[in-house]
DNA sequence: ATCTGATCATGA
DNA sequence: TCATGATCAGAT
């Protein structure tokens, strides 16, 4: 089977990242276990961020669990997305968490949401529950940035979301808000509770948030690339 | 507590 | 069947 080395670097340019990732499209998560030495859960339950984590080891990827992007020397984030037989995603994409505090001033142009996305390498991995996790296969990856109308469909999505924490509405949003961007809880579970400011400006404690891409848009980028 | 990596599980 | 709201683990 052969598969990939395991990298000792970073990536020196976004062409060997790129390489990189190729060269994993094909094998099974079984067999970059193994040569990795990783052992492999039985399921996801408890190890949500296991297919991440072991696609970053197999690119180099330098940020670990910091507050950066994946290869901040490259500007370029790494999102592994679960799809089905059909390419389509079967989960929503978390892209980082929702400011609730300190918003005052804050423009899409500044936002973390646009450069978390300014750059982003798709890997696209069989997800479904029926597959077993050893037996799931790594696609052929995919580097995107946004073209003018994704920009555009994120920009107003953001912007309506943050009007409504800046003017206090937080608990008021649900996950319906935003055509392909989407807040939702995120956190260790509904009892974690963060500074946010409530309906008449005063502080409140509410359940931390984060921005997810919605499944219409992932599903749409990733077909305009593999069946255009 | 908050960030990273996300998927789970239940109600509609 | 599927999206929303809830949740899991580890690093910092």
């Amino acid at each position: 089977m052969t598969t990939p080395q395991l990298p000792t670097t970073t990536p020196e340019n976004v062409q060997q990242l790129l390489n990189r990732a190729q060269s994993l499209a094909g094998y099974t998560l079984g067999e970059l276990a193994a040569r990795a030495n990783i052992a492999i859960p039985r399921d996801l339950k408890r190890d949500k961020g296991w297919v991440g984590m072991l696609l970053e080891l197999y690119l180099g990827a330098s940020a670990g669990s910091k507050p950066e992007q994946d290869f901040p020397e490259r500007g370029v984030e790494l999102k592994t997305i679960p799809i089905d037989s059909r390419g389509k995603p079967l989960e929503t994409t978390f892209v980082c968490v929702a400011p609730l505090t300190g918003n005052s001033g804050v423009t899409w142009e500044s936002s973390h949401v646009r450069h978390k996305l300014q750059r982003v390498l798709w890997i696209p991995v069989e997800g479904e529950r029926q597959i077993p996790l050893e037996q799931r296969r790594v696609g052929s990856p995919l580097l995107w940035t946004p073209n003018e109308e994704e920009n555009e469909q994120l920009k107003r999505d953001w912007e309506e979301l943050m009007d409504m924490i800046v003017l206090g509405k937080v608990e008021r949003i649900t996950a319906r808000h935003g055509e392909v961007l989407q807040i939702r809880p995120k956190a260790a579970n509904s009892r974690a509770l963060t500074e946010a400011t409530g309906e008449h400006g005063e502080p409140i404690l509410t359940l931390p948030r984060g921005f997810y891409l919605k499944k219409n848009f992932t599903a749409a980028l990733l077909a305009r690339h593999f069946l255009l």
